[in-house]
Parts: structure tokens; sequence; C-alpha cells
DNA sequence: ACAGGCGAAACTTTATACAATCTTCGCCCA
DNA sequence: TGGGCGAAGATTGTATAAAGTTTCGCCTGT
């Protein structure tokens, strides 16, 4: 096949100076060293990744468009802060993806695939039993990205790697302080549905993971006020 | 309500330089004053508009999010040239996410927005009746980002912002010559499915509506090869 | 005559300098 | 003593200049 015929110039993913300060502060913003309402500044970013103003205004702007940094006119780049209405909205929208997306993952799936998934499941198990957080969160976010991947529908992926990004964030927000281990199984569940090519499973398994994600969460509008009060007295 | 208390800084599509730049230049393109493949310099575009080459590349970078612009590296920006393949996923993912917004345009259906919606069909009809092709692909896709507006979720309307981009792109690329004028009627019928807060038949007639405007389309994978032909000869 | 390589021009990319705006802190006055 | 005004500092927005890359034409050698 000459799938790849063309360069494919729209890689921008690797090896590009702001790509990896994007993801830099991606990595920080998920595995919440950086708090929400954090400021941040272009100098500040420019000095750690020896960069000048122009590459971070960049990589800020690229990370305002995914929704996990606001950009305030004349006051610059802040860590997002999702609104539990964000929060329901964003939820709602993966429920309506990813269902979707499992089915196209299904009718794509190859032994191929059916290693790469394995081999995240392992990968997943590994961090969750170091008791790794940091590395839970990412490797939770990239499960459900492998499964958009195989649908191999460039435009839910786009739209899925906004949400997801997004997500980890209302998590760190919004979870409650008990915070049962949950994840994995269903990640595990949800892979053998696929590898069975059992439709119907992998959708009703996916919703459920969602839900019960989501049901973990405290969203009730007040804490939107709480949480304000707090920023003011930690400020 | 002081759902206003804060200045909502996040209004970055009004009275602003780059977002002149990005409105004007994506007019251009979706009436089709600007072919796809066309190199869009940013020294040419900066002098139209009168701005600095850094506006023009920071409103590139955001055409080039939403999917209407290419960027390439070291060669610049090009009008982006949707495949027959991408023009499939966008409907896809159109009619996924469209179906979903009226259902909860039906719920949040007031009278303040029957008139919006009334006051559009009859602009809609006039450009049509006048003939404007440029107006009416504008208000055909105005119509459907106003009911992502009436369902209230911000994310469905940012994804539906993109999507109707793309989609302009693909119908002037890819519909059959001959064009029925075909649109307005249905919008009208979903409108009045909406207004009686009907929602298995909004839904069905907006699944149909997409459904017929991807069918008038020509979405053969040889005709990629074709066009890269005609590039080539072209050029 | 044609293939291959050298070189200049045009463009993008990156960095830096300047201008505009906001924040903050101190001072003055009621 | 509290509040408002104002200037200094800091930060962002914009423009311009330097650096690197690609592309195209031309020239030379076979």
């Amino acid at each position: 096949m000459a799938a790849k015929s063309r360069p494919k110039p729209d890689a921008p993913d690797v090896s590009d100076r702001v790509s990896r300060i994007r993801e830099g502060v991606t990595a920080a913003i998920l595995e919440h060293r950086l708090l929400p309402g954090t400021k941040l500044g272009e100098d500040e970013i420019g000095e750690i990744y020896g960069a000048s103003r122009t590459l971070v205004r960049t990589a800020l702007q690229q990370l305002a468009h995914e929704g996990i940094v606001n950009i305030e006119k004349n006051r610059g780049a802040f860590v997002a802060r999702p609104t539990p209405a964000d929060a329901r909205e964003v939820f709602e929208a993966r429920r309506l993806i990813e269902s979707t997306i499992v089915d196209h993952a299904v009718d794509a799936v190859s032994p191929a695939w059916i290693d790469r998934l394995q081999q995240h499941l392992t990968e997943e198990r590994e961090a969750e039993l170091r008791g790794d957080a940091r590395a839970s969160v990412r490797l939770s976010g990239d499960f459900h990205r492998l499964i958009a991947e195989m649908s191999g529908h460039s435009i839910y992926l786009g739209f899925l790697k906004e949400l997801i990004a997004r997500s980890s964030l209302i998590i760190l927000l919004y979870r409650r302080h008990d915070t049962p281990a949950c994840g994995t199984d269903h990640h595990a569940e949800i892979a053998t549905a696929i590898r069975k090519r059992d439709k119907q499973a992998a959708r009703a398994l996916m919703l459920s993971h969602l839900n019960e994600i989501e049901a973990e969460l405290f969203l009730k509008d007040p804490a939107a006020d709480e949480l304000r009060l707090a920023d003011v007295l930690g400020a």
C-alpha cells in the first residue's frame, strides 16, 4: 500500500520544539503538578525549556484550543478550571463518541492491534501495582486513545484527545477523596470484548465505564463557589 | 443573576485583529475564492489585511487546527484538500453529533429560540431567491450552528464548527455539477419538528438531511488521483 | 543534448526589540 | 485609619530583524 506515499507532513507531535513544550506542560497539568488556575508566564516557561517566547506562545495557544489552558487578553495563560457543567458536557460527549468508536474498533480488530492492547494493559497494571499515580492517569487516558486509533477515524481521534485531556483535569478537580482503584479491570474487560468482536458488550462496557468514572465525581454546582472562595483565600 | 460577573474573557471572536484575518480567510475559502491547494503566503495575507506576519501566522495556525488549512513544515500554509476518506469521516461525525444535538435543542426550545430560527430561515430563503450562492453556503452552515447553540452544549458546538467548515470545503470539492437547490426545505422541516418538540422527527429529518447532502457528493477514491493529476497539470 | 550540481532568491522559522496594557505598591487626603 | 489616586514594575501584544530551509534557475561537464 502506498498509504505513506506522501510524507504525511501533518505529524506535528514529534521532534518539534513547540511540541516538546506543549507535551511538557500537558504532562505537568495532567499529573497534577500544575493546579487549575495557575498562571503560566511566557518567560517562565521559556526559560525552563530554553526557548523564546515565540515558541512558548504557540504552544500555549494550542493548549488553549485543546481546552486545558485559558488565555485571557493582556493577562496571560492559566491552567483551565473546568466547571461542573463543563464536566458533564465532557462526559456526555465521551459517552457519545466512545460508544461509537468501540464499534469501529471491533470492526478493525487484528492480531497486531490485539498485541498493542495487551501490551498496554500490562503497562497499566504495572503502573497500578507500583502505585505510580501519575503514570496511571496518563496510561488510563492512553487506553481510550488507543481504541480511537484502532477505529481509524482521525476526526474522532482528534476530538477524543481533547476530551481526554479535559477529563484528566476534571477528575483531578472533582474526584471524591476516597479513590477506589477502579479503572484497570474495566479496561481489561473492554479489551476482551473487542477481542471477541462482541460489539454490544464492548459498547455496554465502555458506557458503564464512563458512567462509573463520572459517578465518582462530586459535581454539585455549589462546589464552584466553594472553589472560588478557596481560590481567593489561597491566593 | 451574576452570570456575567466575570467579564468572560474567552470571547475571542470579535474585534480582534487575528480574528478578522481568520474570518476573512475562512470566508474566502468557504466561498470558493481560494481553491484547495492554494498557497497562503504570510507576506501576501499580511499585506492584504495590513498586519504583520506574526498575526497572520497565529490566524493560520488556528485555521490549521480547524482542519481547513494544512501547514507543512518549512513550506508554508495551504488550503486543505480533504480526501474522500476525510469526507466520509466528517459526515459520519456530523450524523453522530447533530442527531444528538437536535435532541437537546428540542429540550431547550423557547419562544426566543423559535424567533431566531424563523428569522434565520427567512434570511436563508432570501439568499436562495436572489441566487447568492456564497451567502447560501454560509447561511446553510449557520443553520446547523444555530441548532448547536440551542442545545447549549459548548463542546458539541465547538466540534460542529470544525465539522461545518470542513463540510463546506468538501461540498465545494466533490459536489456533482448538477446542484439541485435542496437544502432550504430540509432546514424548514427540521425547524418545524423542533418547534413541535418532536424529537424523533427532528432526529430523523436531520439524519436524512445529512445523508442527502453526502449522497450528492462524488466520493470515489479514484477521484483523488484524478485531482492530483489535474493539480500537476494545472500548476 | 542532457544529467547533475552549484548558487541565489524567496520563504518560513526563530529570536529579539519595542509598544501597549495591566498589576502593584506607596502616598496622599479625607 | 481607610480609601482612592498615581507612578513604577512586570507582563503581554506586536513588529522587525536575523537564521535556516527549500526551491528554482543556471551553468558546467560528459
